[in-house]
DNA sequence: TATTGTTATACTCTATAACTATA
DNA sequence: TATAGTTATAGAGTATAACAATA
């Protein structure tokens, strides 16, 4: 076990995939511990932060963004819509299509579930720096615009 | 991609965990994806990991440092046990515990993935120089060993 | 009585395939 | 015929609670 020596990392957990779906689920975890039953989920947050960023979107493009298939994003989106925070309208030019839009009510859950995030990202990045955190955050979301579609770009905002 | 210059990082897709969710699950898929039904999963690619690092362990240790719930880890050592990539052995000390340790198979078999995984991992962080990706992976393993129990430190293996 | 592992069970997350309504 | 969304369903993944063996 001295491939390190070489400059060659070592090869087991150091590698990034394991250590990305460790974080996740203990991450995950976190969240569920913090949160009441019956508030939102991780999803439910990520799926509004979407909208958030690149507005109304069609199913189909917000399941792209998220990476998820469309007939999960029917469960997802009718839990967000029971709640007031997202609303599905039918598309006037294409009435196959839904066009979906975050509601103000949705925004301000947005805006409210901040300081909770960043409580448990706290936690979970307890070992890293505050510059460091920024770093891997950088890191994460250039690799996450490359790997989507690039019409799609999670990595790009619009936060001016 | 401008609000870096005011020093306050835009607050949804920017943060940590929602990229954490995404990655985990898109790189999950792409497991699927390459592997065909009946191939080992990431889990118990990463459960072979630990045990290639940390040596025997019981099973509540490798729950633990694995994030996962006993009775998890119970279905994930009878699967491993079954292909004979790992045993399980009553400790004479203490006859209520398991010993779990890695076997010769299960040995070359964890090397034996390593091209995949890193196909699979060159792939999800396309957008990254291979100087960020040793970058990210020791910012994560840093970011793990944290928020691991000090005993069980995932972050820190022997490889020196 | 407390602890290790196990079983039974249920709930969440996700994907596939078949369906509908529009195009 | 093809596409957007939906429904039904099934399979992972994970957690909780009750249980057995051992301490």
């Amino acid at each position: 076990m001295t491939e390190a020596q070489a400059g060659q990392p070592c090869r087991q957990a150091r590698q990034v995939l394991p250590l990305i779906e460790y974080l996740a689920r203990v991450a995950r975890r976190t969240y569920d511990t913090y949160q009441e039953p019956g508030c939102l989920r991780p999803r439910h947050l990520i799926a509004l932060s979407v909208l958030h960023e690149h507005g109304p979107l069609s199913q189909q493009a917000l399941g792209e963004a998220l990476s998820l298939d469309p007939s999960n994003v029917v469960g997802l989106l009718n839990e967000l819509e029971e709640r007031g925070l997202a609303a599905r309208q039918r598309d006037p030019a294409d009435r196959r299509r839904h066009i979906v839009s975050l509601s103000a009510v949705g925004e301000r859950e947005l805006a409210a579930s901040d300081a909770e995030r960043a409580r448990i990202e706290d936690d979970l990045l307890a070992a890293l720096s505050p510059a460091e955190r920024v770093q891997l955050r950088d890191l994460l979301s250039r690799a996450v615009g490359g790997s989507l579609p690039a019409d799609r770009d999670l990595g790009q905002d619009s936060c001016a």
